[in-house]
DNA sequence: TTGAAAGCGCTACCAA
DNA sequence: TTGGTAGCGCTTTCAA
């Protein structure tokens, strides 16, 4: 920055202004820029941060990237945050609460502005370190009861109850659920909890459930599943999966033994992923909207940071995101 | 870190070498840890990176988050660089090279360690900021004639060319292609390419080609894709696709319209995505392991920062993955 | 509208 | 094995 400012013949604090976008006489603005460009000259941001004491820097935390649930969550912050100069810090915690209370312990070095996570179960460490840190934080994905600050999601025990009474409704009686097998996908685990609720509720018999591979449930987790459901529940008509990517091979595992579906075998999925639409038959799922998460996470953030420059504090919140049944043609 | 260093009774240089796991006596770093714990403090990592000179950085551009293909690549990255400390500095291009530009001059602001960014076409400023930022830098996912350090990939038009005389050898003679639209995708391009060099050398008559849709490619753009090549093509016995993603659309309008696959029509696929995978039937298509495009580009940063502290300039390199045609059902 | 000085929190370097 | 000092490149603050 020195020898921007030596260059263009003026002091650095004139050079920092030029770059700050304060108010500089056009002429010396235009010697400065022009200083910048022959030089090649960039600021160093490290610098910039610690000298203010604000980062440029928001922290978001999801269990996985390759899932495009959390990818397009991932897209929406983008979109929301990126015009106001705000750079992401990405951290993958692959489902994993250990990984995570690292994960926040490394972002937090780089004093983010904010913190966006997934989910609502953390290890006390991580609360700890979130509530120590002063910054905003989101939890997104997720209501939960007792949040840390504020929350973006929406009840995925409901969604899941919704879906086994859409099932119920077309007359559908003996209901399976094809699931994850991990103790740590609580995302999951919740739409199970909210399956057997709902099962009860209705009085439709012994739940029916087949748990079977590591989150992020991927489209091999389909086949196997619905294999597995059927040789202990051959008479099962009807069946809801954690994820239309499951819910995708077992519908695959169905055509193969030539079951039709829904003739023989009813599938219903949950995301609303791209696949339920393509495949054929159409998939029957739960549209739940991870971008519309990213786009009102990046706001609440936005709002909170405001608030704090403003000297307010904002006031936390729970964001209801709404789900929706999309009824097709597989259940 | 005063605060830490009062509190353990030590300078702040101990607490400093505690930190970095210097070497300092097992008593005084039991204190410093302890008082560490009990403050909470967190050490700044733009500080860090100011006085030392170094950040932790390392920048990634991809086209895009939501495609597996780039998705898998980043962790690879990850998986590689993370054990070393380095945090990833991800950003997503959206297949935009202005766009490019922007964020290699703000990511370029953190200092990053080095770089990796995908595709070999940049504009004339980013070549320039990047060569002048003196870090290694690596391009994935192509093999440039003229890279600007060290690549990491393989030849798309190669690879496209041994699908087509897959096709070829099974006997179809009128092969057309789907592709995207985009003028922006050039592995997408280089992909189109080889079909129209070897359909060419094969003398396969005129190419049939379809472009539709933004990249990147998905399911959806598949079936219209096919709809289109239908039309103007009707006898045509064979289709590559540019990606398994619109493999799959194209397939599943095959099925609406009653063509079997591949009895009327033989679809192939390119990228060997999970779907092909798990659908019915089987997609063939062209593997090309994002996953260790990710691994490899990850080695060989690691590799060039060494060698930077090490005195000695790392060759520049281009590193080919290899791609294999999987032969299945559909093709 | 511009400049000078002080200092952000840490690490490199040299001294003890 | 530990401590003191200087300074990384910028922004804040106050003065001109």
């Amino acid at each position: 920055m020195s020898d921007v400012a030596r260059v263009a013949g003026v002091s650095k604090m004139t050079v920092s202004r030029v770059l700050a976008g304060h108010r500089v006489a056009d002429k010396t603005r235009e010697r400065v820029r022009q200083a910048i460009d022959k030089l090649g000259y960039v600021a160093d941001a490290a610098a910039g941060a610690l000298s203010s004491g604000r980062s440029e820097f928001v922290a978001v935390l999801v269990p996985s990237l390759s899932s495009s649930n959390f990818s397009d969550t991932v897209r929406g912050l983008t979109t929301v945050l990126e015009p106001h100069g705000l750079q992401l810090l990405l951290g993958d915690t692959d489902y994993e609460l250990d990984r995570e209370e690292r994960l926040v312990r490394s972002l937090l070095r780089h004093q983010p502005r904010c913190i966006a996570l997934t989910g609502a179960q953390h290890t006390d460490a991580t609360r700890k370190l979130l509530e120590r840190s002063g910054i905003p934080v989101v939890e997104m994905w997720d209501l939960p009861t007792n949040p840390i600050d504020t929350a973006v999601g929406f009840s995925n025990v409901r969604a899941a109850r919704a879906m086994v009474r859409h099932l119920a409704e077309r007359g559908y009686q003996r209901i399976g659920f094809l699931g994850g097998a991990s103790a740590l996908d609580t995302r999951g685990l919740d739409r199970l909890k909210g399956y057997r609720a709902e099962i009860k509720a209705l009085g439709l018999g012994e739940p029916r459930v087949v748990r079977l591979g590591d989150s992020p449930i991927t489209m091999s987790h389909g086949a196997p599943a619905m294999a597995a459901l059927l040789a202990q529940w051959p008479d099962t008509d009807a069946v809801m999966c954690v994820s239309d990517m499951s819910a995708f091979g077992a519908i695959m595992e169905c055509h193969r033994r030539g079951l039709s579906v829904p003739g023989d075998m009813a599938v219903a999925g949950f995301g609303n992923f791209e696949v339920a639409e393509c495949c054929h038959p159409r998939i029957t799922s739960v549209s739940v909207d991870p971008y519309g998460i990213g786009l009102r996470t990046g706001e609440a953030l936005l709002a909170a940071l405001e608030a704090r420059d403003a000297g307010t504090e904002a006031a936390s919140q729970s964001i209801r995101i709404e789900f929706e049944i999309v009824a097709r043609e597989s259940a």
